[in-house]
DNA sequence: CCGACAACCTGTGAGC
DNA sequence: TGCTCACAGGTTGTCG
């Protein structure tokens, strides 16, 4: 479900709901996530307030002061800002809870497929290894052309399999790389070594303005993702090629094709898309 | 270092 | 209506 911009749409609203607000303790339901949600998480946060509240790559990062807790929402993971006595219903996982100047609030993890994690790391939660070896992220000022070129150097993978590389740039997930080659007008099966200075300088362009466009949209609401108020998003309206198999192109009318790429479907137009 | 692929798990929709 | 199958937003780890 959640690519960067839902996660940083779901970041808003929660740092909107509890920014400043201390955590009185953990409800863990079900702490078997990709990883082993700690024992102990109640104690772990219990007394500390929240210092920030940011995002790295597709990670929520709570800063503790003294310790972060890193959370990921997997492909079905969200989170969101609930009374505390409101029923857990299945898939509920944790219960963050909070007291501030909104009065006791809960944070509630909900995530079917479990293969979000919920991390406590000691001290800054940015040395964490999940974290440590992450590209740029691409609304930054790391991610330009002449960065992207020199990543995609020597690599002969298709440019959109290096796209959704963590390491080349972090937060670009299934649809938005479709997306954002449909709009550079690049053939997702291009080797990545192949692109010319002049291509990467357009594409790093296109990224950010999906990414943006999507967060501007509130994020993309598949089935049933919701925000932090569990409200959704629209962005999946604006589709140009996703999940469009066997449809007219908005641009040229020529069928919207879909092959596999990585064990993951890919979408695009034959006519648009010839660079 | 690079690239290919299996794995983690549940839900949903299509087809029969 | 109910069964089976393919597929779904992500990422790590292993293997050649």
């Amino acid at each position: 479900m959640p690519e960067l911009p839902e996660v940083e749409t779901t970041r808003r609203g929660i740092a909107q709901a509890v920014d400043t607000a201390t955590f009185t303790g953990a409800i863990v339901r079900n702490g078997s996530l990709r990883w082993p949600v700690p024992p102990d998480l109640d104690d772990l946060v219990r007394g500390r307030r929240i210092q920030a509240i940011v995002r790295r790559a597709k990670y929520l990062v709570f800063d503790l002061g003294s310790g972060g807790l890193i959370l990921h929402l997997g492909m079905s993971g969200s989170l969101r800002v609930v009374a505390p006595d409101r029923p857990a219903e299945k898939h509920d996982h944790i219960d963050l809870l909070t007291d501030g100047p909104a009065g006791p609030q809960a944070l509630r993890y909900r995530d079917p497929r479990r293969f979000g994690c919920l991390l406590w790391q000691p001290g800054d939660a940015a040395l964490h290894p999940l974290l440590a070896s992450l590209g740029p992220e691409p609304l930054g000022d790391g991610f330009d052309a002449a960065y992207l070129h020199g990543a995609l150097a020597g690599r002969q993978v298709a440019i959109k399999l290096a796209l959704m590389d963590n390491h080349v740039v972090v937060g670009v997930g299934n649809i938005y790389a479709n997306e954002a080659l449909f709009r550079a007008g690049i053939r997702p099966d291009r080797p990545a070594n192949a692109l010319s200075r002049r291509d990467c300088a357009r594409l790093v362009e296109v990224v950010r303005q999906t990414l943006a466009d999507a967060i501007a949209a509130g994020g993309s609401t598949l089935r049933d993702f919701l925000h932090a108020d569990g409200q959704p998003g629209y962005f999946q309206q604006q589709y140009a090629v996703y999940g469009r198999a066997d449809e007219p192109c908005h641009a040229c009318g020529s069928l919207v094709r879909q092959m596999r790429q990585g064990q993951r479907s890919t979408f695009w137009c034959p006519h648009c898309q010839r660079r």
